[in-house]
DNA sequence: CTCATAATCATCGTCTCCGAGGTATATATC
DNA sequence: GATATATACCTCGGAGACGATGATTATGAG
């Protein structure tokens, strides 16, 4: 459906609190994302009409002295809609890829139902505790001690310790939802 | 370049240590990568076929019983040096995405100069270092405290805590290369 | 014996991404 | 007065990602 749709997701996200140009868009999804991967002209624009296209959102022009006139972008009902749906139903990639997920994050509080948050936050504690290895020998799981190469080492040891602390934050999240 | 390019960093990378057959690749790199995003036949073998055309691997049909004959896929001295090359002068989401920059560690090795790794390890280290803000209000970085939303309290907490461990790692392995 | 799954490779169409290029004004700097 | 930078929007073309679909044979389960 939406296959990459990170962008998306920031910009039903940004403008799901107030309605913005887009230009003041695109500074928050650089200071959100930019960063990791810079957000170019040439995607946002794009992105930004395909959602008009699909009724998710509208734009108003803003007369006044800026050389290109600002359009106000305003999300529609069912571009509010959309954005609950996409935070309650994340496709798979919004749960595994770290991208996505932070994402995800910066907006989870929008679906206002906390039953509904605890069910996203569930299904990646579901992914980060599922055992999983980078290499394999055969049907083994090659662990941090079978390389010699401090790289690969390093990569579980990072790996390993990032999730930790997650799964820790996620569970103390959870049981604080719950309540 | 190279837009994207996780996937060619990777199937050079397994290459590099033995050649290989197409299906083996795709277990491999699944492994790998798989998790955050499956890899789909439909964007391996056309990635080979590129690789193929730009005389960075060369193909040796295996005849036998199989359905579709095996091609194993072997690197050729321009492979092996665009391999290094990649390692050694990443272009930046290489540095700065996580999926891209674990794949970097998953081969880093295969750059044989202590120093290069180094430099590599090194642009790492400045990235994460440099200070940096999902969210600003005008020119004020906005910090975990200054939010009310467990999520994005959340963000802050988790990527606070693993930039925190992978730089404690970066250092260590900098000292250790250097000595 | 049948049915499913693993093994093995391939293509096609659709969508998104992204860099490059384009236009125009206001303000700040030199 | 000139030059750069910020503001503000847009398009186009090339390339990659990916799901769908397809084909064949071996092996294992029921």
């Amino acid at each position: 459906m939406y296959p990459n749709g990170m962008i998306e997701l920031s910009i039903l996200g940004f403008l799901y609190d107030e309605p913005l140009h887009g230009y003041e868009l695109r500074k928050r999804v650089a200071a959100l994302t930019g960063h990791v991967r810079p957000i170019a002209d040439g995607t946002l624009y794009p992105a930004i009409k395909r959602l008009e296209r699909d009724g998710l959102l509208e734009r108003d022009p803003q007369p006044g002295a800026q050389a290109a006139p600002k359009h106000v972008l305003t999300l529609t009902a069912a571009g509010r809609a959309e954005l609950r749906r996409r935070l309650a139903e994340p496709d798979e990639p919004f749960i595994t890829d770290e991208n996505r997920w932070f994402t995800m994050l910066a907006f989870l509080r929008h679906l206002d139902e906390p039953a509904l948050q605890a069910g996203v936050l569930r299904r990646r504690l579901a992914f980060l505790t599922e055992p999983a290895s980078f290499f394999w020998d055969g049907d083994r799981p090659l662990r941090a001690a079978d390389f010699d190469d401090p790289f690969r080492k390093g990569l579980f040891t990072i790996a390993t310790a990032t999730s930790r602390t997650e799964i820790g934050w996620l569970r103390e999240t959870l049981a604080a939802l719950g309540a």
